[in-house]
RNA sequence: GGGAGUUUAGCUCAGCUGGUUCAGAGCAUCUGCCUUACAAGCAGAGGGUCGGGGGUUCGAACCCCUCAACUCCCACCA
């Protein structure tokens, strides 16, 4: 069979996966095994693969595909996220391309706008993610704004309402005056403008006294209710109590005292508008001050205003100025620069504005997600996050869970329209209990809340719901089996940016609900930058498309890639040049395996001392390197992990272990191979080949199934997960010692820089009786690591080696004086170490406070040194 | 403004309790080599005052102080 030379990524990556998808590898039902679950974060439904979406899920299917080999019974559910902002807005967009305006259009008829686009891509993201090999249990994929767990998501809004944890209120929102819509936080992007400060002059009333303050907003002015100062301020003190007039609508207001002001900035007073500023409105809920709005929904003046109704507050705000100049109350303007609000939709500036929303009382039902997470019930990984997370669970505000949007679950409550309201499910149901205080009431009146459910407030239960979106109305301890059988789950996979977000609330949902945490470890990864250190977004353009990376270097080319620069919970700069590392490894292994197939076997010929000597040394060397990677494995060095299984298979692997095997070759032709040393090696690939099948799925099965026959259901994803056994370290040691010879003779050859040719040649000239080449094969012959014995090489003027590598005679000679100089160095730093022991014991602070076993430690070394100083000293005399 | 974090070779990062197996890895670079599994390869080499300064200690990449740069989160200044 002819086999190509570089491996084809496509092709396996074609064949497998749907051959996984068909034995239902990923499948997972309760049964006897131990559970090991992870759900997905859903990603939005609107959402393309990135980059950031890679990292995660590669890191989720690597633990989830090795869990599966450990024997767990492994589920990953997959899904996707409502997330009714970006989806409304993606929808809106696309109504507005064929000419269709959202306030055109009923509710209805939106949403069936909406899920007809949701239907059509909505499931993009899922079909990406099989591209990349993710074996989610595609069986249990949930969305979050499906039927039940919309369901759950209201029952969930009843319960919190009937326990008193939710109510309404009025609150600031950011007001996008061109789109007539309130935008969260996450979408107003603040920039640097110039801007101007006017400073005004209030009369104190009763008094010819002025007050004079500073604002960048003059047209607010209208809505002033108070002014505010320091109630330090040696300048304000004597107005205590004193009431100011506003220019031009001459209202008086009172003066209030408070330490929010900043003393320094402008004149220490400050005009208090609370409809139109967060900070001035929290100060007039604190001083009981009114609350006048003077600003329309559309950024013109309102009726309130009493002046300029109707005219753009920006023109307004030039118009009073003049107007002020004139009235002799403005005193001075200064230009700086401050931070203004702007949609990231329209580019409007945000006007903050008041409005009814509600909110979910966090202080009480937090207390336990912060309490699991201190107490290590629940691992934050990294842990430098339990810090942040502490500091932010200790002043968490209320979250405002109500959004003006349609996409989502809407709010079950009802109004009758004479300021009754009432929550529950049904509107019937709602009909009856309203009735009870408005018996005129007809069915026909009743209104619900227009606003929908925050997105978080539905994916805050999915660890639940996924399994059974039922429990929330049943009650936990009518759970379904699956519930019961995967709840709590093991692993969370997510970006560090919704450690508030999402983490923290499936952690308070989860003790709500379940009365259990919805997880045990939560591994946060880093955000994916591009070389400069920017972050990946599509916006900026600096993304590559994970698709054409795949499509480039393989789905486990960029996996490998991915996870090669990903240290847990750090940022990774991401570059193109990772992924063609991982295509390198893929087709080193590749050509490994082409290695092993081509050797011709032969169960005539005796297998040679050196391939036991080999077979021994990388049995213990990988059950030594195992133990330390499955060690990586258990505290989420992933990176760390996927480096030594790398070094493992390329270094000690295809770098020694197969040199050493090689069968020799000659007369252009290479000789067969014994039939101990075949199986052997067979069996350490298949072994390799585990190890490496959480990182590169596609092509450890492919060469799983070239390398050997296999039954149908025989493949590598359900494979046991290679076993350590005792390691040899005395053998492993003295491996290493022969390595470091070989490495001289190479060092040799170099010397000479010839090619293969000149060599041969040089070989056919050389004489083998030359020093040098004695001295080093005498002792690798002694050391048994090579195949080589010293008769067959003194015996062989053509003497030499099969693929080159090892040995060179040449020219020249090795002098006493360089082995001299090694050991001379060796004895130097064994001395050197020997010393640093000894002050380190006869420190007596160490002694005394160090742990017995440390010390017993550092003895031991000691002991070590000595031992070593003296047999090096007893090889220099040999010499 | 509040909080957290980072700073170690050209790049991305390891360095557990302060000590000599600790100054490391991978990549990149440079030099040789078309070699019979693999040039997507092999062999070798060169790269670092461990951000700056100070301190504690017999001893500091590691602990303390300080300065600087960068990043993130939260709140946003009238």
């Amino acid at each position: 069979m002819e086999i190509a030379k570089t491996y084809n990524p496509k092709a396996a990556e074609d064949k497998w996966y749907p051959y996984w998808m068909q034995h239902k590898f990923f499948k997972s039902e309760p049964d006897s095994r131990e559970p090991y679950t992870i759900v997905i974060p859903p990603p939005n439904v609107t959402g393309v693969l990135h980059m950031g979406h890679m990292l995660n899920n590669t890191i989720q299917d690597v633990l989830i595909r090795r869990a599966r080999m450990l024997g767990y019974n492994a589920c990953w559910v997959p899904g996707t996220d409502h997330a009714s902002i970006a989806t409304e807005a993606k929808v809106v967009a696309l109504l507005k391309e064929q000419g269709i305006n959202k306030k055109d259009l009923t509710r209805e008829a939106f949403l069936k706008h909406a899920w007809d686009w949701k239907e059509k891509y909505g499931g993009i993201i899922l079909e990406q993610l099989k591209k990349l090999g993710a074996s989610c249990d595609w069986d249990r994929t949930r969305f979050t704004m499906e039927e039940d767990l919309s369901e759950a998501v209201i029952d969930v809004f009843i319960d919190l309402h009937n326990k008193g944890h939710i109510y309404r209120g009025v609150r600031m929102v950011n007001w996008d005056p061109a789109g007539l819509t309130a935008v969260s936080d996450e979408e107003v992007i603040y920039k640097e403008v110039n801007s101007k400060l006017y400073y005004v002059k209030y009369k104190i009333e009763n008094s010819d006294e002025w007050i004079t303050i500073a604002t960048t907003r003059p047209e607010t002015i209208l809505g002033d209710t108070a002014v505010c100062v320091h109630p330090d301020d040696e300048r304000y003190k004597h107005l205590k109590g004193k009431r100011v007039i506003i220019p031009m609508v001459n209202r008086i207001v009172p003066i209030i005292f408070d330490t929010y002001i900043d003393l320094e900035f402008g004149t220490g007073a400050l005009k208090v508008t609370p409809a139109h500023d967060i900070n001035d409105s929290n100060l007039g809920v604190k001083h009981n001050l009114e609350v006048i709005d003077t600003i329309a929904p559309d950024g013109k003046m309102s009726a309130e205003a009493k002046f300029y109704i109707g005219e753009d507050r920006f023109i307004v705000r030039k118009k009073i100025a003049a107007d002020l100049e004139e009235m002799g109350q403005l005193v001075k303007v200064e230009d700086i620069k401050n931070k203004n609000g702007y949609s990231e939709r329209t580019n409007a500036v945000i006007e903050p504005k008041l409005s009814m929303q509600w909110f979910l009382k966090m202080d009480k039902i937090s207390k336990p997600a912060l309490e699991n997470v201190l107490n290590e019930n629940i691992h934050l990984i990294p842990e430098k996050f339990i810090n942040t997370y502490k500091h932010w669970m200790e002043n968490v505000h209320d979250w405002c869970i109500s959004r003006q949007l349609w996409w989502g679950q809407q709010i079950p409550a009802w109004y009758d329209g004479k300021g009754n309201t009432t929550v529950c499910k049904t509107k019937e149901e709602a009909f009856a209990k309203l009735r009870m205080q408005n018996v005129e009431l007809r069915i026909e009146d009743l209104k619900q809340d227009e606003d929908v459910l925050d997105t978080w407030f539905s994916s805050w239960l999915w660890p639940i719901t996924v399994f059974d979106p039922k429990v929330i109305k049943n009650g936990k301890a009518n759970a379904n089996a699956d519930l019961k059988y995967y709840y709590p789950t093991n692993d969370l996979v997510t970006a560090p940016e919704i450690l508030f977000f999402w983490v923290a609330r499936l952690i308070i949902a989860g003790y709500e609900y379940m009365d259990a945490k919805p997880f045990t470890n939560v591994y946060l990864t880093g955000i994916v930058r591009d070389k400069q250190g920017r972050k990946m977004s599509k916006s900026l353009g600096n993304s590559p498309d994970p698709l054409d990376l795949i499509e480039k270097y393989g789905a486990d080319g960029v996996r490998v890639g991915m996870l090669l620069c990903s240290p847990a919970g750090n940022d990774l700069m991401f570059d193109e040049s990772y992924c063609e590392q991982g295509r390198n490894f893929a087709n080193k292994v590749w050509n490994a395996f082409r290695l092993l197939q081509g050797f011709e076997v032969s169960d005539k010929i005796e297998q040679l001392q050196a391939n036991k000597t080999a077979i021994e040394w990388f049995g213990n060397k990988l059950s030594e390197q195992l133990e330390i990677i499955n060690d990586n494995y258990s505290k989420y060095r992933m990176s760390e992990a996927l480096m030594l299984t790398y070094k493992l298979v390329w270094d000690d692997f295809c770098a020694w272990y197969l040199e050493m095997i090689k069968p020799e070759f000659v007369d252009g032709k290479s000789l067969p191979i014994d039939k101990a040393t075949y199986a052997a090696s067979i069996s350490y690939f298949e072994s390799l080949l585990k190890i490496m099948h959480p990182w590169m799925p596609f092509i450890t099965e492919e060469l799983y199934h070239l390398i050997n026959e296999r039954k149908e259901k025989d493949c590598i994803i359900v494979a046991e997960w290679p076993k350590q056994s005792a390691v040899n370290s005395k053998q492993l040691a003295e491996f290493e010692a022969s390595k470091e010879i070989v490495t001289t003779v190479r060092n040799l050859r170099q010397q000479k820089q010839i090619s293969p040719k000149e060599k041969l040649e040089l070989i056919e000239k050389s004489d083998t009786q030359n020093s040098f080449f004695d001295e080093a094969v005498i002792k690798l012959a002694n050391l048994s690591a090579l195949k080589y014995s010293k008769e067959k090489i003194e015996g062989a003027h053509s003497f030499m080696v099969k693929s080159t590598e090892f040995f060179v005679p040449l020219a020249g000679s090795i002098d006493a004086g360089a082995e001299k100089e090694r050991i001379a160095k060796e004895l130097e730093y064994n001395h050197g170490f020997l010393k640093s022991v000894q002050i380190k014991l006869a420190n007596e602070r160490f002694v005394q406070n160090a742990k017995p076993e440390l010390i017993e430690l550092e003895r031991k070394k000691q002991a070590d040194a000595e031992a070593k100083i003296k047999a090096l000293e007893e090889q220099l005399k040999t010499l």
